[in-house]
DNA sequence: TTAGACTCTTGATCTATATCAAGTTTTTAC
DNA sequence: GTAAAAACTTGATATAGATCAAGAGTCTAA
């Protein structure tokens, strides 16, 4: 399933065959079956993940036992805990594979040489960092000032397809409210 | 003020006089009076805005006309709208000034020329992203996980000294939750 | 220096969403 | 294929925090 993340560079940047080669050395080919975890609480996180097939969640567990959702990541996109990856400290999340999920991992001292060597690919990776944070804002900005009905439309509005992939339960607690809540808005919505 | 960058430069990289210099001659000193607009809703934003003095907030209007606050900024931090930046569009955004306050600004087409000449520039600006980018997947965790007064509490804890230089209808607004809520709150925690 | 405008506090009431509980449907695992 | 476990729905009730209202304290601009 390389050819995915061969594919997603090509998209996202211009790369010599050189350079291509030098990324694929490094690249680790992981297989996650559904439940699996890549990640568990109190583990220092070391790669850069990117996600080839498959869905993943990462999310923390309160003192009551109440798991709450921080995001998903689907194909095409990067996962991990970029906390714990930066300061070196044990994380604080859990990642786990909603279904079974194919990942391109690299470690992240080789991450690091790539970033230094090729310069595209240090541009992209900084892309991706921009946007990242910009959608981390805007999912404050939306938890700020809009209603549960509301987070959820705006949810399914721009991700699309999540829903039918996705437990109800875990887009409730990634949206910040009950299953309960969620059944009754999208009985509400369904009949508009 | 330009000393207080250069200082703060100094203290996150390492520079040449020459690249010092290079930087310090696109530098565009701003001075902002108490409540005076950085940026407008609506406005594109072309700067990259590094805070030398003073306290500035982000903050969208809703439908009703009430503001939400999105993030403080004071000096030794920076400040801008990156989405209206990165994607050259109208910014949903204002900031403006809570303290009479002092910037450095570069547009953004000389800050990108300097990362591009300066490596060691380019990696202390993704140091920064990297931070922001936490600090907003931990402000999301915890608008998830925590009640009105463990918000409180995690705010003054994390940002001391900020309680003290902005309105509490801010601080409420930042948080999450009411005014009368944070007052209230404030009121339960100092019998403690 | 003072009137008007904000800001904060406090009380009474309301409401969106949580919690608890039970039943139904769907998925999983042997 | 079927029993057990999850996931989802629905109703009844509870509650954290919002809203409304009014008074007290603080700025601020002429």
């Amino acid at each position: 399933m390389y050819e995915i993340f061969q594919k997603y560079l090509e998209e996202k940047t211009e790369l010599t065959q050189e350079e291509s080669q030098r990324i694929q050395s490094f690249a680790i080919i992981k297989k996650l079956r559904k439940r699996q975890y890549l990640l568990q609480e109190g583990d220092v996180w070391k790669y850069d993940a990117f996600i080839t097939q498959g869905c993943v969640r990462t999310y923390t567990v309160d003192d009551k036992g109440s798991e709450h959702v921080n995001s998903f990541s689907i194909e095409n996109w990067w996962t991990g805990d970029r906390e714990s990856l930066m300061m070196q400290q044990p994380s604080r999340f859990n990642i786990d594979a909603i279904e079974d999920t194919e990942l391109v991992l690299f470690t992240h001292e080789n991450f690091e040489l790539l970033c230094r060597e090729i310069p595209a690919f240090n541009n992209m990776v900084n892309t991706i960092l921009q946007r990242s944070f910009i959608a981390a804002q805007n999912r404050i900005q939306a938890s700020l000032t809009l209603t549960a009905e509301e987070k959820y439309l705006n949810f399914i509005k721009k991700y699309p397809g999540f829903a039918s992939r996705i437990p109800q339960t875990m887009i409730a607690s990634y949206l910040g409210m009950t299953p309960e809540t969620l059944s009754r808005i999208r009985k509400q919505t369904a009949k508009k």
